[in-house]
DNA sequence: GCGCAATGCCCCCAATTGGGGGATTATCTG
DNA sequence: CAGATAATCCCCCAATTGGGGGCATTGCGC
């Protein structure tokens, strides 16, 4: 069989190296990446098989960072393995269109699953992506500009302040707060805010 | 050279099972233990040289159930392994008197020195629990009322639900939440909550 | 016994948020 | 093209928070 290559993309050092020696004798890990940039630059150096994509990077998040990974090495399949199983991150994967969710709370023997089937060019969900995906329920969807107005909130800035930094005015910032409150079922600023970073809505 | 064992405590079974890959050959792994009581268990069955302790555990808080685990298995070294490089949890770890403060983002070399260094009885902290813990800078240290009062505004509640909740006057939380406001520098109730939350104050 | 931190309470007033109505434009979509 | 959605702005007013004082008790340590 063939042997297939692996970039390893986590800040976690202790657990990329323990992920590393757990790969099946069939595939081998050509690098292991710390922070995005790192990844970009590995992905274009050696167009793994596969990238193993952890969510929270250093520099940035890796969901959002999808396109441009694909640009670096579009042939690359992309599992993501992170702890978040969240209904709001798996949405944000789905739609990303990754081709594979694992959870850090799975065994090895459903890493090598995985691998084999993204490997075969399927689409790999580890059971509590899959319930996420199914069920659905009320997906809040904020629009870009709702989720930048709640990312400068939770940055701990006012309305005025907001609105300056937006070049909006005061009354746009709240109105988006009143669809944010209404959206996700806060009543304050607090809730707001905890339901933000809960939900990994930032 | 005598075999130690080694209990790992870590509610991401990947993680944990990497990590027990990664083991120098002088250690075996004894025990993969996914939540706080699973470890107490495990730690009274086999009383391990050494735990190396995930902090954030699904049923509980790995620090606050030290004195739990010291009394399942007396003689065991406790080693922390974390992914929280945060003041606040540094400076838990060491009043609860753990051998060890690891973070998850060393390498496998490090785990090896930490190893060594806490099984010869002495003290192992990373560089980053080193600097936290020598220059100390200003740990807020709030007081149980005011600890109490930020889980109640992280929660949600308007200073008056929580004066209500706490039979409380109004004006007796206004002052708190100034209290608070002012040891952790923050001007408004969304940094307070961002600040509670990352810094693992609630 | 003195100081001091912790707790609990009060007044006042400005600033900000919460909540209810709108409105207009542009863009996308069936 | 009609209809939906996103983005931008406006008015009004009540409720809450932010920030400045001050004051009385308790209990604890020195």
């Amino acid at each position: 069989m063939k042997t297939r290559t692996i970039l390893i993309a986590d800040d976690h050092r202790l657990v990329a190296e323990g992920i590393q020696a757990l790969l099946p004798m069939d595939y081998t890990c050509c690098g292991i990446a710390h922070t995005l940039a790192h990844t970009v630059a590995l992905l274009t150096q050696y167009c793994p098989d596969i990238l193993l994509l952890d969510i929270a990077l250093p520099d940035g998040d890796g969901l959002d960072a999808l396109p441009r990974l694909r640009k670096a090495s579009p042939e690359t399949r992309i599992l993501v393995l992170t702890m978040y199983a969240e209904g709001a991150v798996v949405r944000r994967a789905l739609q990303a269109k990754v081709d594979g969710y694992l959870l850090k709370s799975t065994d090895s023997n459903e890493l090598t699953k995985a691998l084999h089937i993204v490997e075969l060019g399927d689409t790999y969900l580890c059971p509590e992506a899959l319930a996420q995906s199914i069920q659905g329920e009320a997906p809040p969807s904020l629009t870009p500009r709702e989720r930048e107005v709640l990312r400068l909130i939770v940055e701990g800035l006012t309305m005025k302040e907001i609105g300056e930094r937006l070049y909006l005015g005061f009354e746009t910032i709240h109105s988006y707060t009143k669809y944010l409150r209404q959206k996700l079922g806060c009543n304050n600023t607090a809730s707001l805010v905890r339901t933000a970073i809960e939900q990994h809505l930032v």
